[in-house]
DNA sequence: GTCTATAAAAAGATAGAC
DNA sequence: GTCTATCTTTTTATAGAC
């Protein structure tokens, strides 16, 4: 099997787990690979398993979010159809996000330029909609940055009270809140 | 030393580095204890440590946290009173929150129920600011889930962009945002 | 590409002296 | 209450056959 393969249960496994706790053993008992086979894929060990799912995940972001703020609809229209994608992405609330997982553990300096990277691509992005629709640099930033606050504190508190539907409801909400106060 | 002295050590530890990333030796050299040490402190090892810190966190949000949202004033001062204190808490957002920590590790079914029960309390509490304001109970209950959800976003974001600011521009944003179109 | 077997290192935990 | 020494288990990683 290419290592392709098993890119969405490394994915599954490393935002539950975390860098730490997704040993060798569980890797290899959830794939169905021996330790030996993942490390024929991934000769760098875990931290090349992880750069691997990052690879997937900002190719992904690439090819079914970015594109969704893309168009001529309004800012709102984009900004439900990302949240439809990124609802997709984390399953409805019931999935944590790898970027969160990967900063609160011990493998944070490993990741955090890559998750930086990653956060700072993403709040661009929503603020250049809505600074096409009318609004300023300032507050369009800011707005960004609240889009991904409020993606991560959902996720977290969907978690903490085992309850998806808060996610969902945030993400029902969002598009909205970007958009206060647009001329347009 | 009493155990007590070596709580703030720890909490430091765990909100860092996670449960997993918390090891004995990291552990022991950030307490200058041995081993053998913190198993005479902690007879039941990590776990035990971890509940002892959360022991130590809930009586801190018992005695500075929740009584912030007391008195005769309005609800606006009260949770700007109660910002402040999780200012504290955070440094001004340049340490992560424990509870996210522990929900996105391996450790998440030991500690789940301890987090569950603190972000339950603090979502009533605040829900109960704003029902005494004149809000409608769903509208109140959703805004503390939103307060939750704003801290631990904004903590995951700062934590990732390097940014302690933003952060602080949520906190301060936050009692604003919570009183949105109060009666009062 | 996958396996069994094995090695090497790290982590959790305990015994017993001081 | 703290230490050194030791033990057990887990984890990471590799060698070599198929």
């Amino acid at each position: 099997m290419p290592k392709d393969t098993y890119i969405p249960c490394l994915l599954q496994l490393f935002r539950h787990y975390g860098y730490d706790g997704a040993t060798l053993a569980r890797i290899s008992e959830a794939t169905g690979l021996g330790k030996a086979s993942l490390y024929h894929h991934f000769p760098g060990g875990k931290d090349e398993m992880v750069q691997a799912v990052m690879d997937y995940l900002d190719a992904w972001l690439a090819e079914h979010v970015l594109p969704s703020l893309q168009g001529d609809d309004s800012a709102l229209e984009k900004l439900q159809r990302m949240c439809d994608r990124l609802s997709e992405l984390y399953e409805a609330g019931r999935q944590p996000c790898i970027t969160a997982t990967l900063l609160l553990g011990s493998a944070r300096d490993l990741f955090h330029d890559r998750v930086q990277a990653r956060y700072s691509a993403w709040i661009r992005a929503v603020a250049q909609v809505l600074v096409d629709a009318g609004l300023d640099l300032t507050t369009a930033q800011q707005r960004g940055e609240d889009m991904v606050i409020t993606i991560q504190g959902s996720l977290i508190v969907a978690q903490g009270l085992d309850n998806p539907e808060i996610f969902q409801r945030s993400l029902k909400q969002l598009p909205q809140q970007l958009c206060q106060n647009l001329g347009t």
